[in-house]
Formats: C-alpha cells, sequence, structure tokens
DNA sequence: TTTTTATTCAACCAATCGGTTGACAACCGC
DNA sequence: GCGGTTGTCAACCGATTGGTTGAATAAAAA
C-alpha cells in the first residue's frame, strides 16, 4: 500500500468497522473497550483497526491508567474534502450532461443514446 | 475487502496512480492506453486499475473501435462528500476552536458555545 | 490476407490485509 | 502481593493486492 498521507487516509476508510469507529468517536472520545463492544471480531482485531487510524492520523489515543481513549482528528478530513474540490464542478457538469440528454431527447435527437 | 459501495470507492481511491487517473480524466475522456503513459508501469497493470475505478462506479468506458474510452463518473465522489458531511462541523468546532471562540466572544457570539 | 495497434485475460509472485489465538504488560482494587 | 481488567504484541492463517509476463481478442491498416 502507498503511504502519502492521502492514500493512508482513503485506505484507513475503506472498511466498514473503521468508518463505524469514527462515527462513534465523533460524538465524543471513548476508551479501545467501548469502540470494541459494537463488533463482533476480536479485542485484538479492533485494536488493530485503531491502529490503522491512528497511523492514518484519523484519531489519537490519550492514556490514562490502564485506559487509552481515542478521538477523532479532523485533519486527513479536511484534506480529503479539499481534494474532492477539485472534482466537486464535476457533478454539476454531469447534471448539465443528464440535462442536455433529455433536453435531446424532447427534441427527437438520439446522438446521446448508446 | 468490503463489498459496499462506499469501501470499494475509498479502497479505489487509496492508489495516487489511481487518482492520478482520476485527475486525469477529469480534464476529459481518454483511451486506455493515454491513460497508461504517464505511468512506468505495464499496460496491462494499468488495465487493472481502470477495472478498479469501474467497478466502484468512478468511471464509465465506452467502446470505440479497438479503443475504450474512460470518463469520469461522479456519483461515487458526490457520495463520498455526502459522508464528509457528517464530520464537516468537527473541523470547524475542532481545529478553528479557539479562534472560532474568541471571535465569537468579541462578536457577543455563542453559538458555537458546548 | 497479413500485420499492427489497443486492450484484456490468465497465470503467477511477493507483500499486505483482516482476522484469529495466546502471551505479555500495565494498572486498579482488594 | 494477587487477581481482574484493559489493551497491545507476536505469530500465524487464508484471501486479496499490485505488479509481472505471455497469450488471446478485436479492430484498423497495409
Amino acid at each position: 500500500m502507498a503511504t502519502d498521507p492521502l492514500s493512508l487516509t482513503f485506505a484507513a476508510l475503506a472498511d466498514p468497522t473503521r468508518r463505524a469507529i469514527l462515527a462513534r468517536l465523533a460524538q465524543g472520545q471513548t476508551s479501545v473497550g467501548e469502540l470494541a463492544a459494537p463488533h463482533q471480531m476480536s479485542l485484538a482485531a479492533v485494536s488493530k483497526h485503531i491502529k490503522v487510524l491512528e497511523t492514518a492520523g484519523l484519531i489519537a489515543r490519550e492514556k490514562d491508567a490502564q485506559y487509552r481513549y481515542c478521538k477523532l482528528q479532523a485533519g486527513p478530513l479536511k484534506d480529503l474534502d479539499g481534494w474532492i474540490d477539485a472534482y466537486r464542478g464535476l457533478w454539476r457538469d454531469n447534471l448539465d450532461q443528464l440535462d442536455a440528454y433529455l433536453a435531446d431527447m424532447q427534441r427527437g435527437d438520439d446522438t446521446n443514446k448508446q
């Protein structure tokens, strides 16, 4: 796997368990155990997922007694949002394409047919 | 790998080569060969990358003579943008927390308070 | 028809992924 | 200290990834 920040972020998010963990953390920081509870897999597996998220910079950990509290870090999400910016105009353009297609249909023009 | 649409999209984007292909396609549709040219890997490898993007719904292919023209499909990117929406408030409230708080204080606005 | 161009397919490879289990470390309460 | 709780580490496993090469397909060009 590529190790550049954007690739790490995308890869970290390409797993439903990790996105669920993130969603949970959006409501506030929690311990690893609580993060693991909703998932039917071993604690070690969740611990690995958390490490992936941490490596991507999506979460930070704070040690308190025997607990490790995780909290969401917005930085990489912000970067991801910045990446999407370059494409944001595009789905407006695609809508225009659809409009054009429908207009063509009404005119009996079929150059856009498959 | 998970096969839900969002996971497919994130996974497809977790590779610099595939993001480069997408960036190229943002400027207009092209053949596989032209998409492959800038990358120092075999055409077959690029063909595989393109298939990953296609499976994620990020591109569509159109056959014309011996060429396969690829064009960007915005749908999954739009969905991804929608996913980020849930977190967008976070870097406003988190990263710029202090700035926002101070600015609010100066304006006497307290809508960002807990 | 033969050759060239464009692309995919199939088989293979090493590396990585997502999960398991068991051992270990750190800390709390008794 | 001892036992329970919390979490990580290490080793292992099968499946998947990202690349390779060579053969196969399909259409254009000669």
